[in-house]
DNA sequence: TAGTTTTAAGTTTTT
DNA sequence: CTTAAAACTA
């Protein structure tokens, strides 16, 4: 369905270029864009969603928007209010905050209690452990990891598709109680977000007939990075009426490992019959080698759609590919890179430029100390420990209790801390005393665009009514310690105006009380009290002074936050939402001009001038052993990083690393070997197969390339067991590369001596090489 | 039951 | 090496 030409064409529109244009004035048929990296796809959706409005008179509040980070969402947001103000009023959310939303709504047609808090992986450990008292915490992490696939690819207990997950047959019967005690709780996961609206879409055809009234038009983000249930949500949702676009690129498809379906992209125009495909080939951000040398790494993956990005900017500097012997010598390498080019006389650069790029989180300490001690600005993205701190969790648990007073896994953690005489015995008599679910409430009907959610109240499994009614019965100590910890979460309640006071309900003042925290505007009030009445202030500033203070520190800027939101239970179910969905802390300050840390993962979806990918070496990048589909998943990562740079690109390559502190060779990424070797501009200490452009260096024996062309040399010894002469290429699993420097005779047969890359130098008795020693490469 | 010492495990990647 | 979990003692 094209359009019919308008004869003038808005200005909002003149400066796509036709296919851009083309998809934004698409309409009709569901509509897949392939958009490769640095296409300019926020560009097209942002403006579609404007055309919608303006040109197809959509109402904003019938469009729905998805992406799959909460910053992705924010930035679509800001951009389409930028085009036309009215687009502010669209639905624009991830999918797991698009799940909430709906769960809220109309989740009480299921039974769902709408006052849920929402469990993340750690709560879910919490709560398996209470049902698989002496397992290891390893087996019930991997069971929680279970229970998350299996929802990912909508998996119930009984389904028999289950296999694919874990074949163990107590699996099963956990996943079925977990699902049970999570029920009765009255919380959900982060799979629930999704499996339960779309379960309840496709068994409510009237909710299901009600939904497609509203949502005429419905657009994807980031769509490769889509899952089963998140497809079937999808469906249900679109329902054969609504318009529907998704953008997405198979080749940044990164999210395997959580239930991205890669098919989901590869197979739309089969699943939604008819589907158009529109092609956003050029590329407007990277210069040409940077793209060549990131194309023709994924080249070598199979099943992709295929796509040849074309490079608007034209041509530029050559990608370098730097051998370094150890990840000292990495991070030094990048400080000197990023501080050279902020001095330059030329083509000065700012710190803001770059990026450091790293596969695992770990990794970012090294450079964090060298940048540190140079006094270079930076900024580390994601990997926000701040929630996964033991006080600000304990806060968020008393919080989640406020809301919640079935919330097993938030009342056991705080119960008893500080130390209150109520131990775990104490605490499975309460959970058992709370007992049987409470009643599913009645839905309330409501017009089709009030958003407002039915508010909670407290029913049986109350867990603080059970320990009420067991004070009686405690020891002394015990019911003294506990009757504090109730009376703090009623003061809590009565605050926020969820508990009716004796004298005709409504909120009422909160006592005084000398605490280490200051209490600002909001919710913070509530919270700030809180923490202090229930001890855990004081309790963490009593156990050690030095992280103490740190920790009350801590819980004074989650209360800052907290100040953000209204003092009532809405506020506070909004303010825990907000955190267990969106974990990155709010950028501080946008005018500092620092370098940016940030994992592969991270990086989707940003770009910079210059790129530093780290760590080029096998066994991390790509990590271990990685096969077929999870290694072209580690190629479509190495894509995704490379495809981040604007203008420059450095990758790096270690021969030594240090690992749980002790240091291991490593030899350099497959991905390395698999690039065209005239991409990149080779410099440092290359290991074999990689042409170098500067030679000899430290004299670490024969260093010739591969393709110099050079006359072999004449081998003035060999061993007398035939396997080694002089000049031969080794490699160590604990030293590296070297060469072979010297061979003699010995007792017990010939023994040669090994100079590594690392400056090392080794004997070996040539039997006893075992799995650790290879020759590399035959000299002539 | 609470707090301490000893031992072992861990590094993917994230909503 | 660092941190979390099991084991132990008061």
């Amino acid at each position: 369905m094209s359009s019919e030409s308008p004869p003038s064409i808005p200005p909002y529109l003149e400066t796509l270029n036709p296919e851009q244009r083309e998809a934004v004035l698409h309409w009709g048929r569901p509509l897949l864009i392939l958009a490769g990296a640095g296409s300019g796809k926020t560009r097209v959706i942002t403006t579609k969603i404007a055309y919608l409005i303006r040109e197809k008179g959509l109402d904003p509040r019938s469009i729905l928007a998805v992406t799959f980070t909460n910053k992705a969402a924010r930035e679509m947001a800001d951009r389409a209010r930028l085009i036309d103000d009215r687009a502010g009023a669209a639905v624009m959310r991830t999918f797991h905050s698009f799940g909430a939303w709906f769960l809220r709504r109309y989740g009480s047609r299921a039974g769902i209690n709408p006052g849920f808090v929402i469990y993340d992986d750690d709560d879910m450990v919490s709560l398996l452990s209470t049902l698989m008292e002496d397992a290891p915490r390893a087996e019930i992490k991997e069971t929680a990891r279970c229970i998350s696939r299996a929802k990912d690819y909508l998996l119930s207990p009984g389904d028999p598709g289950l296999d694919r997950i874990d074949y163990r047959k107590s699996f099963r019967r956990i996943y079925r109680r977990y699902e049970e005690r999570l029920a009765q709780i009255g919380n959900v996961d982060f799979g629930d977000l999704i499996g339960k609206p779309a379960e309840l879409l496709r068994t409510d055809g009237e909710l299901a007939e009600r939904i497609r009234r509203r949502f005429k038009a419905i657009l994807v983000d980031e769509y490769q990075d889509s899952n089963i249930a998140q497809f079937e949500l999808l469906k249900e949702l679109w329902g054969g009426g609504a318009y529907l676009c998704v953008v997405g690129d198979d080749d940044q498809s990164i999210y395997r490992f959580r239930g991205a379906e890669v098919r989901n992209i590869l197979e739309f125009p089969s699943r939604f019959d008819g589907a158009d495909i529109i092609r956003l080939e050029r590329n407007y951000r990277s210069v040409a080698p940077i793209l060549a040398a990131a194309s023709s790494v994924v080249d070598h993956n199979r099943g992709r759609l295929g796509k040849t990005l074309r490079a608007e900017r034209g041509t530029g500097k050559l990608p370098v590919l730097a051998f370094l012997p150890d990840q000292d010598e990495e991070a030094a390498f990048c400080a000197d890179l990023i501080e050279n080019s902020v001095t330059s006389e030329k083509n000065r650069a700012l710190y803001s430029d770059w990026a450091i790029l790293y596969r695992t989180n770990a990794q970012s300490l090294g450079f964090e100390t060298e940048l540190l001690r140079r006094r270079i600005p930076y900024r580390v993205v994601g990997s926000l420990k701040f929630y996964e701190r033991e006080e600000v969790k304990d806060a968020l648990a008393l919080l989640s209790f406020l809301v919640n007073p079935r919330d097993e896994v938030a009342f056991r953690r705080v119960v008893n801390k500080p130390a209150r005489g109520v131990g775990a015995v104490t605490a499975d008599r309460i959970v058992l005393e709370a007992g049987s679910p409470p009643e599913p409430r009645p839905e309330t009907d409501r017009d089709l665009f009030d958003e407002a959610p039915a508010s909670s109240g407290p029913g049986p499994g109350d867990l603080a009514a059970a320990a009420r009614r067991l004070l009686p019965g405690l020891s002394p100590k015990a019911a003294s310690g506990l009757r504090d910890f109730l009376g703090a979460v009623e003061q809590g309640r009565t605050f926020l105006g969820m508990e009716e006071t004796a004298k005709g309900g409504g909120k009422r003042k909160l006592p005084k009380t000398g605490g280490e925290l200051r209490a600002g505007e909001g919710l913070s009030v509530c919270l700030v009290h809180l923490v202090d009445a229930a001890g855990i202030a004081a309790y963490h500033l009593a156990r050690d002074d030095i992280a103490g203070n740190q920790r009350i520190g801590n819980l004074q800027e989650l209360a800052n936050a907290a100040s953000m939101y209204p003092s009532s239970e809405e506020g506070l179910l909004e303010f825990l939402e907000h955190i267990e969905l969106d974990r990155t802390m709010e950028e501080d300050t946008g005018d500092g001009d620092s370098v940016t840390l940030i994992t592969l993962h991270n990086t989707k979806g940003l770009e910079f001038r210059r790129v530093i990918m780290t760590g080029n070496e096998q066994g991390l990048f790509p990590r271990e052993e990685k096969r077929d589909d999870d290694l072209e998943e580690e190629r479509r990562l190495f894509y995704v990083g490379a495809t981040r740079a604007m203008d420059e690109l450095y990758l790096t390559s270690c021969a030594m690393r240090r690992v749980f502190g002790s240091v291991k060779a490593a030899e350099p990424s497959l991905f390395l070997r698999e690039a065209d070797p005239a991409a990149f501009r080779v410099v440092g200490n290359a290991p074999p197969g990689f042409a170098s452009s500067r030679y000899g260096g430290k004299g670490t024996g024969p260093h010739r390339s591969r393709r110099s062309g050079a006359p072999p040399q004449a081998p003035p010894a060999v061993s007398s067991d035939g396997r080694w002469r002089l000049g031969n290429r080794v490699f160590h699993d604990d030293y590296g590369y070297g060469a072979v420097v010297e061979i003699r005779e010995s007792d017990d047969g010939p023994v040669v001596r090994v100079h590594f890359e690392t400056g090392r130098e080794v004997h070996f008795l040539s039997p006893v090489q075992g799995a650790k020693f290879l020759k590399v490469e035959d000299d002539g």
